[in-house]
DNA sequence: GTAGGGTTAG
């Protein structure tokens, strides 16, 4: 302490005061202080970095009465909002009742950077009550907090304000208004207002590129970037990163980045993740991974992205590899990684990962905590556990809309369509279902076979809750009456529809024509998809099949190559599986695991066995145009079969078996399944692309509608 | 004192 006198009292007086406020303010010394002189009261308001040292400046300024100074007090209120208190901000606002404009500005900005927008618009609203004219600064901050909230009614008042004013030629407030409907998905007012500016500078073509990204439009968004470049305008980092989010296409990534080079912003370390992700998201997770290699100080965003990119391509194994390594590395971790950690996990169905995921999310707070949470329940859904899911809500603090409509979902898909009606009725009882949610339970219903019910929750929707169907939901209805065989219902809802069916709901029909084997409709069903999704195989593989279990050869034949002349190619089917905690992975005809002979000595002895027992091997899954005895040889190496012997083999026999397939699981491996849960005695619970499987003697949770 | 940007649960 003594030190410290005598070095304060060396410096000039100002100074001395800022001094001593730091040295005693922030060990919370209580004794304090010569009146603050006025020269010096706004430089100490702006370098108090706690709030306790601010209160401590506070103190002295109302001693030497330096509050009652509109000016002061408003960089103190500035202050208070920038170190996160709002509360004493608006204390110290209300007592002022001043009509100052600047005062004001602070205020909605503050309650804007702070994320509390709606009081930020509601503090506008009062603002023009009372009748004070917003300035130029008013509008970016009301605008921002309109489009955060996506409040585009609000938005449009405040445009008509901007007008009314005469901000119209403001080039920050255009910037925002673009900015603004932009989040708010009003894309072509974006562009008007972009379009009709007196003046643009670099922000407004960031902003306009940022917006296209934001909606989806990304061809437009890359065109704009290169009329910016056309004009003669130097990109910059924020320039960079909107178009980046535009880019899908390799070329288009590789054009990009001779920009950024061009432009000295390689060694930019925002631009280096966006890269990453844009060409992930290209499908160059290869270029993406020499991207990530490539940066120096790696941040925590570096790291997510890359996780989240191997995640995204269901490349987990390496998603999982990398977290490792980064906990190695660095310890600090945050609930975005952990996110698309457990994405990783999911992929795999892994159960040893998720529990191990689970502990370190208990072992301390973080940020987004019902995010992590609710995500956990996905994974263990995802795992086949319900029994966990289930534990793991009911012990949840806090519940919102989407950790309801995740356990909902998981029921469904599990085949438990009462549960997930009976939770969505106690669900309604406190929260307003969303579109969401009226997805899982239709879903739900639709898995279950739950009829009546799926149609009282579809009415139900607009009636009772303002909720107007989708077309996801339609396609959820076309799929619950189509399994259920009632294919001229699903018809006519189909016609009753008032938008455009999309391939979803096609893609329904037809799915529910391959269960009732019915050609004519399979046939209307496909001319739509081949237009309105020609580029996935599933749609012609299924039409394929339709074709061939019905003796139509063929026109299974035509199917094929229609296929083939389209360039559309089958996707590779494999089934994992995951025994003491690694991941097998097989595919059809798999010989790289090590037990290969083993595995298909047993899977021999196997077929015979439940051909002992009734099982007919279903020929009609097989596309190749092949002889019968070798179409046979075809499905006995099914990738599900292999990986169910490899389970058979390697695990003990009391435990329940759980693979993954990532397409839908093929019907003769879903026959075969059910007699191998019954010579055997075991419980086989099998996810596929749409749902679980839970085979046990004998018999199928699905009721045989795969 | 103002505007644009990289990872984020169903």
């Amino acid at each position: 302490m003594q030190i410290c006198v005598k070095k304060l009292a060396a410096l000039n007086p100002p100074h001395r005061q800022l001094r001593f406020i730091f040295y005693h303010a922030e060990a919370q010394t209580k004794f304090l202080l010569q009146p603050i002189e006025p020269d010096t009261c706004v430089s100490l308001i702006k370098q108090c970095r706690t709030f306790r040292s601010l209160q401590s400046v506070h103190t002295s300024m109302l001693k030497s009465h330096l509050h009652l100074n509109l000016f002061f007090s408003t960089n103190l209120i500035a202050q208070y909002a920038s170190l996160g208190s709002m509360s004493h901000a608006y204390t110290l606002f209300s007592t002022f009742q001043s009509n100052d404009v600047f005062l004001w500005n602070v205020m909605i900005q503050g309650f804007v950077d702070n994320g509390l927008y709606y009081r930020s618009m509601l503090l506008y609203s009062q603002m023009r009550e009372l009748g004070i004219q917003p300035d130029n600064f008013t509008f970016p901050f009301v605008l921002k907090a309109c489009g955060c909230v996506k409040d585009v009614k609000f938005g449009v008042i405040v445009h008509g304000n901007v007008m009314e004013f005469g901000y119209v030629s403001d080039v920050y407030v255009g910037n925002s208004l673009i900015s603004m409907y932009g989040k708010c998905e009003r894309l072509d007012t974006s562009r008007l207002v972009f379009d009709k500016m007196p003046q643009k500078n670099i922000v407004s073509w960031s902003s306009m590129i940022g917006a296209y990204a934001q909606n989806g439009h990304y061809k437009e968004g890359v065109s704009l970037f290169s009329e910016m470049l056309g004009e003669g305008i130097t990109p910059n980092r924020a320039v960079i990163l909107n178009v980046m989010a535009c880019v899908n296409t390799g070329n288009e990534a590789d054009d990009i980045c001779r920009v950024v080079i061009d432009n000295g912003l390689d060694f930019d370390r925002s631009v280096q993740n966006a890269a990453m992700v844009m060409y992930a998201r290209c499908g160059r997770i290869d270029i993406a991974r020499r991207f990530f290699d490539g940066i120096l100080e790696k941040d925590l965003v570096s790291w997510a992205s890359m996780i989240e990119a191997y995640a995204q391509a269901d490349l987990s194994l390496e998603a999982l590899k990398l977290f490792k390594q980064m906990i190695l590395q660095i310890i600090l971790l945050d609930s975005v990684i952990l996110l698309s950690v457990i994405r990783a996990c999911s992929n795999l169905a892994s159960f040893q990962h998720a529990r191990c995921v689970h502990g370190i999310i208990t072992r301390r707070f973080y940020k987004n905590q019902i995010a992590l949470e609710t995500s956990l329940i996905d994974l263990y859904v995802k795992c086949g556990s319900l029994v966990y899911a289930r534990k793991y809500f009911d012990k949840m603090q806090e519940r919102n809309i989407v950790s309801w409509s995740t356990l909902i979902s998981g029921y469904g898909i599990h085949g438990n369509g009462r549960e997930a009606l009976y939770l969505f009725d106690q669900m309604k009882a406190s929260i307003k279902p969303d579109h969401v949610a009226f997805l899982s339970v239709l879903s739900a219903c639709s898995h279950g076979g739950l009829i009546v019910e799926g149609w009282e929750c579809f009415n139900s929707m607009s009636r009772d809750f303002q909720v107007t169907p989708r077309p996801e939901h339609y396609a959820c209805m076309v799929d619950l009456l189509g399994r259920a065989g009632r294919l001229n219902e699903a018809c006519d809802f189909i016609e009753r529809m008032p938008t455009r069916p999309d391939a979803g709901v096609w893609g329904a029909l037809l799915g529910a024509c391959r269960i009732h084997l019915n050609v004519e409709l399979a046939e209307v069903a496909a001319k739509y998809l081949f237009e309105l999704d020609a580029g996935n195989p599933g749609r012609y593989v299924l039409l394929s099949n339709i074709y061939s279990s019905s003796g139509k050869r063929n026109d299974a034949d035509r199917v094929r190559a229609l296929m083939k002349r389209r360039g559309v190619r089958k996707i590779a089917g494999h089934t994992i599986i995951e025994i003491e905690n690694k991941v097998y992975t097989f595919v059809a005809g798999d010989q790289s695991n090590p037990q290969t002979n083993l595995i298909y000595t047993e899977l021999e002895k196997m077929i015979n066995r439940i051909r002992e027992v009734g099982y007919v091997p279903d020929l009609n899954f097989v596309l190749h145009d092949v002889e019968e005895e070798m179409k046979e040889k075809m499905l006995n190496v099914h990738s599900e079969k292999l990986a169910i012997v490899f389970g058979l083999l390697n695990t003990r026999p009391d435990s329940v078996i759980r693979i993954k397939k990532n397409l839908r699981v093929c019907g003769d491996c879903h026959t075969a399944t059910k007699f191998i849960s019954k010579v055997t005695e075991r419980e086989i619970i099998v996810r596929d692309a749409h749902r679980f499987h839970h085979f046990k003697e004998g018999a199928c949770s699905c009721g045989d509608y795969w």
